[in-house]
DNA sequence: ATGGTCGCGGTGCGA
């Protein structure tokens, strides 16, 4: 099993990409963040005609949105956690393919140290770690994976004292990040990677992409029953160097089940 | 390094 996780920033604006992307990568499962478009515009035909025939998608107007794109059919769906409101923001979907429990999520940006969205950030972690105590157990197998909006340690920032007091490596944000991981998660990169430096984000500004400066804020975790099963894990560049990207690049895992 | 560039939607906001 092969899946991936990418934040596409507009599924509509990057459609070509993640079409081109498919075919070449051919992942089993594709979850996708930032799709930015109500469900009646989310562009399904598309992906079936190449072999997706399994879409579920949790979007809305302008913002957020979460999606997974499957081969295999998708069961047990679930969208946002399950105490949201109908009015809050899209940023979670759930499905079950081949046996493996996908969570797929967006985490809230945070935009200001302090503000109101940065304090609602820091509360949408714990209740997602709160829904995996609830919901799982650890030898469930079970992946979280999307942009986490966070860069867990100093290895996953291009320059961790210009990063410090910065949206995404923030005391705060990291120590909500590392208490979510401690459900019992192991970060698939790292396991496969060790301490190499890579990226999967590069701001849009300064042409960060050139010059590798990048944080890695995308993640596949997963349960330590199926991380057993991981053979690979990495992310592929490839889709940020072309015109017109995404400012984040895929992350992609493999899996012997 | 306090600007810079995107997508969405048709303005300014969020990232």
């Amino acid at each position: 099993m092969k899946i991936a996780t990418w934040n596409v920033n507009g599924i509509n604006s990057r459609l070509a990409q993640v079409l081109e992307w498919c075919e070449s990568e051919r992942p089993d499962v594709l979850c996708l963040q930032e799709s930015k478009c109500v469900d009646a515009k989310f562009p399904h035909s598309k992906l079936r005609a190449i072999g997706y025939p399994h879409i579920e998608f949790h979007g809305e107007k302008a913002y957020n949105g979460v999606a997974i794109i499957s081969k295999h059919p998708i069961e047990d769906l679930q969208r946002n956690f399950p105490d949201d409101d109908g009015d809050a923001p899209r940023r979670l979907i759930a499905g079950t393919i081949d046996g493996v429990r996908v969570v797929n999520v967006y985490v809230p940006h945070g935009t200001k140290f302090g503000s109101d969205k940065f304090m609602f950030k820091l509360d949408w972690i714990a209740r997602l770690r709160k829904y995996f105590d609830t919901n799982f157990e650890l030898a469930d197998r079970l992946l979280l994976v999307g942009d986490l909006n966070v860069a867990p340690h100093e290895t996953d920032v291009w320059n961790p004292r210009y990063w410090q007091d910065r949206m995404h490596f923030t005391k705060p944000e990291r120590e909500a990040i590392h208490n979510l991981k401690r459900w019992g998660f192991v970060d698939l990169f790292r396991q496969i990677n060790d301490e190499e430096k890579a990226y999967s984000w590069w701001s849009h500004f300064h042409h960060d992409f050139e010059k590798d400066r990048g944080l890695r804020i995308d993640h596949i975790w997963a349960s330590p029953a199926l991380a057993d099963n991981c053979t690979d894990c990495w992310i592929d560049k490839g889709p940020r160097g072309l015109e017109h990207p995404s400012d984040h690049a895929p992350v992609v895992a493999e899996f012997k089940l």
